[in-house]
DNA sequence: CCATGAAATGAGAGGTGCTATCAAAAGAAT
DNA sequence: ATTCTTTTGATAGCACCTCTCATTTCATGG
């Protein structure tokens, strides 16, 4: 039923051509995240310090700091931001624009679980257990909510700071996260394209009223 | 000296009969709270120490931490999530629930600005400024959220543990956390009632739709 | 190919939040 | 006044994170 795969998920920009250095920091970025999941697989995201991750990673703990702010941001940084919203810019302007944003969200689950599902899940997991990570996936899930905005304010005509609009974002944030705390809490067993058009539907239409 | 006589349940302050233990530690508690406060308008939140805190508040840092598990929770914990629940769980059953639902936030408000309003404005001036003060307070919004699902999917005939109430209630706060942050960045201009019916509004019924 | 300039790295020190332990002090109970 | 219990303070210690500076690594122009 959620057979409808778009053909081309993810651009990956750029592979030719780079300078050395260019390529040298993508592995190096690529390597201390490798680092932070094997690491917390087989420990525990406490129990893992930034000093082995750098040690893995072959690299100084002050390098690791260099590529991310804090710890959480190894686990749960992702660049979709651009992409997902360039993506709802390009959905046509007749379409509601509800119907472009369920599009457009499906699109970056679609693409980050066919990237790697197995750290999609992972996140999943920590996502609930450490309380950290999952305060600073809604921060950084906030800051999409934010461009959603503006691009829906554009859609809906209103205005781009409007107070109707912010919250109604961030309310989708919300339910958004709630989305993977329910499947990891149940063990990955729902489809999460299902339980994201559940949510949608629940955040456009209200709860399905069995009274008023 | 001591003569008990039958406790009369004030639902406000247990002000009678407490042992000198309770009297102090609630003391202490506050002197840190306040402490904190001064300190934070004196210099901001960053630049007070947990040290700072503890020499003015008169106490040792060990206490500071034994009264709050994080610097983040001396600024915004809160206990009125057991107020608000009995209350809730007060209303006449035949209000529409949405209804109690707005009746029992708008108390929690009038509660809070009533009791002090400058460290309202305080609080949520740092919402803005501090993202760890953001995240901690999302964090124990969701607790209380969940406490609310239980008590709608009660109103509601639904499952407690059911993906669309728990969807709904981390929407619905996700709401209600966006007021505070329009609030402060609006230079506390509106009327935060004002503000919580229209976000009530938005989550119940969509954003006000200038086309589909 | 080498010299110069720029960028990334590593090493170290230091500050802060937070935890854990344990002995001393303060309140309660007999 | 005595025990008993709770609360506190002092200390040590770990981990996250920042800053600085010397060293290494890549890029560039002669």
């Amino acid at each position: 039923m959620t057979r409808m795969t778009p053909a081309r998920p993810v651009p990956l920009p750029e592979r030719p051509q780079l300078g050395l250095r260019e390529r040298k920091k993508i592995k190096t970025r690529m390597a201390i995240r490798e680092a932070t999941y094997t690491l917390i697989k087989e420990q525990g995201y406490d129990a893992t310090t930034i000093e082995q991750i750098a040690e893995r990673a072959e690299v100084s703990p002050s390098t690791v700091f260099r590529y991310f702010p804090t710890k959480e941001d190894i686990v749960l940084t992702d660049e979709y931001d651009p992409i997902l919203l360039a993506e709802l810019r390009k959905r046509p302007a007749d379409e509601p624009w509800m119907e472009s944003l369920r599009y457009v969200v499906r699109l970056a689950i679609g693409a980050a679980t066919e990237e790697d599902p197995e750290v999609v899940r992972l996140r999943s997991h920590l996502l609930v257990q450490v309380p950290a990570v999952r305060s600073r996936m809604l921060e950084s899930m906030s800051v999409t909510g934010r461009m959603l905005g503006e691009a829906i304010a554009e859609r809906t005509g209103m205005a781009q700071d409007s107070f109707e609009v912010r919250v109604f974002t961030m309310s989708l944030i919300g339910g958004l996260a709630e989305i993977s705390l329910y499947w990891a809490e149940h063990d990955f067993k729902d489809d999460l394209q299902d339980l994201l058009d559940r949510a949608l539907d629940v955040i456009e239409h209200g709860l399905p009223a069995k009274n008023t």
